[in-house]
DNA sequence: ACCAGCAATCTACACCGTAGACTGCTCCGG
DNA sequence: CCGGAGCAGTCTACGGTGTAGATTGCTGGT
C-alpha cells in the first residue's frame, strides 16, 4: 500500500465533503478532483472504508493537545471543546467518529489523555472506563446533534409543535410555551451541560 | 399517497435491516421481499428518504408509554430503557434516530412526556429544554454506540491497545492495566449513568 | 540491456434511486 | 350498459455507485 500521497487524498476527501457533503465523497468524484481515474486511489486504500477510516484518522489527529500541566478539569475541557471545534470545522464528516470505531493511534492517545485527567482528579481506578465513555458519548453526541440538525432545524421550532397536537395530548410544551422558542446559544449549552458532567466527576472522586 | 400497505412495507423494510442491515434495505431489494417491482414502492412513499422517516416513526411508536403516577424519575427511567430495548430489538435502524431529525407526531409526543417528568421533578421551568436535550443525547448516543460497536469490537480489546504503543505514550492505560480489561456488564453501566445524571436533574431542581 | 516494481489506466459488472410513460382492473355516475 | 376516473402495479431508461481484473507506460537498479 501506498502511503506517499495518502494525506493528500484525505485532504482532497474532506475538501469535497465541506463543499458538496458526505454523500458526494465518491471515489469518482474523488478522482476528478485530483485529476486521477477512480481506480488510481485503490493504490493508496484498499477501498472506500479504508478511505474513511482514514478521514476519521486525520480528524483525530487534530485534537488540541492539552497542557498536561494544568488542571485535570480543565484539560477535559480543553479536549472537549476541541472536539466540538472540530464538528464546526469539518461538520460533513464528524458523524464517522460515531459510526465508524477504528483504533488509530490518535484515537487510542486521545482516550489515554481522559484516563489520566480522571485519574488525576481522583476519579477511582474502577470508574475511569466508565466516565470516559460517559464523557465521550455525550460529547460526540453533543456535536454531531449540533451540527447534524438533531437540535436546530424544523426540529426545535416549537410554535409549529404545538400546533401539531393540543394541549391534551402535549401538556408541558403548552405549559412551558414561549420558554421552548428562544433560539439556544449552544455555546453556552454545551458549556453549562459540561459542568454538570463535572460535577458527577467530582461526586465519583470523593468516594 | 395510498397508505393502505405502507405499515407492511415498513415492517418488511426493518425485517430486511434486521437480516442484513440498513445497506441492504435498498428500493429494489425491499421491493423483491415483497413481490414487487421497485417502482410500485413509490405510490406509498415519496421516495427512500420518506421510507427511512416511516421507520424512525415506527420506532418510536413502539416506545412505552410510562405510567404517568409514577414518580417522574422512574418514568425517565422507563423511557430510558425504552430506548435501550429499541435498540437491541433493532439495532440496524436505530442510527436513523440520530441521523434523522424529523419531527412526527410519536416524537413530539415523547419529548413532551420527558418536559414533563422533569417539571414533575422540579427543575425549573428555563432548565428543560437543556436538560431533556442533555438527557437524550447521552441516552441515544449510549445505544449507538453499544449496537454499533463504538464500545464493544476491537475497540475494548484493550490489551492490543497497550502492545500499540508503550507506556510513556499510554501512561493511563498502563496505570490502569487489567482493570480495563474486563468485558463490561453493559446494562449496568447504562444503570449507573442514568443514576448520576439524576442527580444532575436533582441538582437542578434544588434551585 | 534487461527486468522489477510502481503509478495509473481502461473496461466491465452488478448494483443503486427514481423519472416518465404505460397497462390492466375496479367501481361509480349517467 | 357505457364511459371514464382512479388506483395498483409494470417496464424502460438514465445517470450514478464501488470495485475486480487485466493492461499500460515509466523509472531505477543491476
Amino acid at each position: 500500500m501506498k502511503t506517499s500521497r495518502r494525506d493528500e487524498i484525505v485532504d482532497a476527501a474532506m475538501a469535497l465533503a465541506r463543499e458538496k457533503g458526505l454523500d458526494a465523497v465518491s471515489m469518482r468524484a474523488l478522482a476528478a478532483r485530483l485529476e486521477l481515474t477512480p481506480m488510481a486511489l485503490y493504490g493508496y486504500f484498499r477501498g472506500k472504508d479504508d478511505l474513511l477510516d482514514a478521514i476519521v484518522g486525520r480528524l483525530l489527529g487534530l485534537l488540541p493537545e492539552p497542557d498536561p500541566a494544568a488542571p485535570p478539569l480543565e484539560r477535559l475541557g480543553v479536549l472537549a471543546g476541541g472536539v466540538r471545534v472540530l464538528a464546526k470545522d469539518h461538520p460533513a464528516v464528524v458523524t464517522l467518529l460515531f459510526t465508524r470505531p477504528s483504533v488509530t493511534e490518535d484515537a487510542v492517545v486521545a482516550v489515554d489523555r481522559i484516563y489520566q485527567a480522571l485519574l488525576d482528579a481522583g476519579v477511582p481506578d474502577a470508574q475511569v472506563g466508565r466516565l470516559e465513555r460517559l464523557l465521550t458519548t455525550f460529547v460526540l453526541g453533543f456535536v454531531i446533534s449540533e451540527t447534524q440538525g438533531r437540535f436546530s432545524e424544523g426540529n426545535r421550532d416549537m410554535r409549529s409543535r404545538r400546533a401539531l397536537l393540543g394541549p391534551d395530548e402535549l401538556p408541558a410544551h403548552h405549559r412551558l410555551g414561549p420558554l421552548l422558542d428562544p433560539q439556544v446559544d449552544w455555546d453556552a449549552e454545551f458549556d453549562a451541560d459540561l459542568a454538570d458532567l463535572v460535577t458527577v466527576i467530582e461526586r465519583a472522586a470523593r468516594t
